[in-house]
DNA sequence: TGTACATCAGTGAACGCGCGTTCACTGATGTAC
DNA sequence: TGTACATCAGTGAACGCGCGTTCACTGATGTAC
């Protein structure tokens, strides 16, 4: 339905079992991010997607659980890499915890069904995903930059974090899940986030409180 | 399961075939809660938790999305009662917005799974749910009253209120989806979103603006 | 007062479906000797 | 160089299950005459 599985696929060549593998994943995380939910997602439609037989994703996946949870990794180790990108290519530290965000709610955007997956999905609540620390720990690091520069209120930064994090989320979270109503402009928004609830300066002049 | 199914249920009298509809929404409320996802509620576990048979439901209910939908509306009708309740216990407008936002709050922690189904189900994306409007609406207002009083920034409150909901959202959501990790108290969180976010009054002395 | 009929509240059996998972298997390619 | 065997990559049929929904039905109670 979303791809060519019209190909009928050959066996891969000895050694490269893996090849498979990485097209189930490629295919779960398709199939999820249209579902937005973990337990919509059957084997069946998984191997269907990619024309293999359903047995042939237990050669790699102990059950489907294990295969939303390879499609969860990978999907927010491609996610914490295009953040980190994003953040490499700004030098203000206040702009690249901008940047930072931004991008994070660019890509919930581009990919609602997997944000939701990730973040909302009652897999959350059957297994732990330690994978997930990487991202908020580094937006800690971000924010306590901008502290160590005095360009914020100095804080706890985890504090904070956990703060911004919050509302990040549910703002992004009320857009994915009521796509139908009319939301302003999430950047907006985020930037009102940043400098309420970070102490970021304001760029419209007038924020709230600047640092001592 | 959760209930007393095992009581034979005998057949209402004639004229209160609502009864048995009311026992319905009941039980669906009470699966729901417990399953946290739409999808996951089928109507022959609701017609076995109230002894019934799995065709008596579709006396009432025209198919599995009406039933949850009735549902939703119900538990959302109750929780706008309780916050509206909470309110009126109190006189000061910033204590009244105070008031509301945390029984939203204590009654996501009482039924994590409903809170997660009325707003992270992608049951949204299906059908509209106009109800939900009353609580924002409400909301608005009592964030309009802080503002006329004096007792907060004026601003447009709509704006000011979706800001301040989706930050509570967001808080509530990540403890919900992951009650595996440790949160920082759920109140101090708020608290810290109504002084910052709202402008409310700094209880520990130190807001970051007073009202001019 | 009796009785035929309508209505209400609900039931039991059955339909066809897609699913997760297991099992025994196939057939190409590499390796030991 | 030939050949027996091991390994790898994958398949097809089948299992039993729970589900949404439909259908024809039951049996108590009210109502018209």
């Amino acid at each position: 339905m979303t791809s060519d599985a019209t190909t009928r696929r050959g066996r891969n060549p000895r050694g490269h079992g893996g090849r498979l593998r990485a097209e189930i994943v490629d295919a779960a995380i398709r199939l999820l991010d249209e579902l937005g939910d973990d337990q919509a997602l059957s084997m069946r439609a998984v191997a269907r997607e990619i024309g293999s037989a359903a047995t042939s994703v237990y050669l790699h996946f102990a059950d489907r659980d294990a295969l939303v949870l390879a499609a969860l990794e990978r999907y927010h180790g491609d996610l914490v890499r295009a953040i980190d990108d994003a953040e490499a290519a700004v030098d203000d530290p206040v702009d690249r915890l901008r940047a930072r965000i931004r991008v994070l709610g660019d890509w919930a955007y581009r990919h609602p069904g997997m944000y939701k997956v990730l973040h909302e999905s009652t897999l959350n609540q059957r297994v732990a995903m330690p994978f997930k620390r990487e991202l908020t720990e580094r937006t800690a690091a971000a924010i306590r930059r901008c502290m160590d520069a005095d360009l914020v209120p100095v804080d706890d930064p985890v504090s904070v974090m956990l703060d911004l994090r919050a509302a990040v989320h549910g703002a992004v979270s009320m857009r994915l899940n009521e796509p139908g109503q009319t939301w302003p402009p999430l950047a907006d928004q985020i930037e009102r986030f940043l400098v309420k609830l970070v102490g970021v300066p304001s760029t419209f002049g007038n924020g709230p409180h600047r640092v001592s």
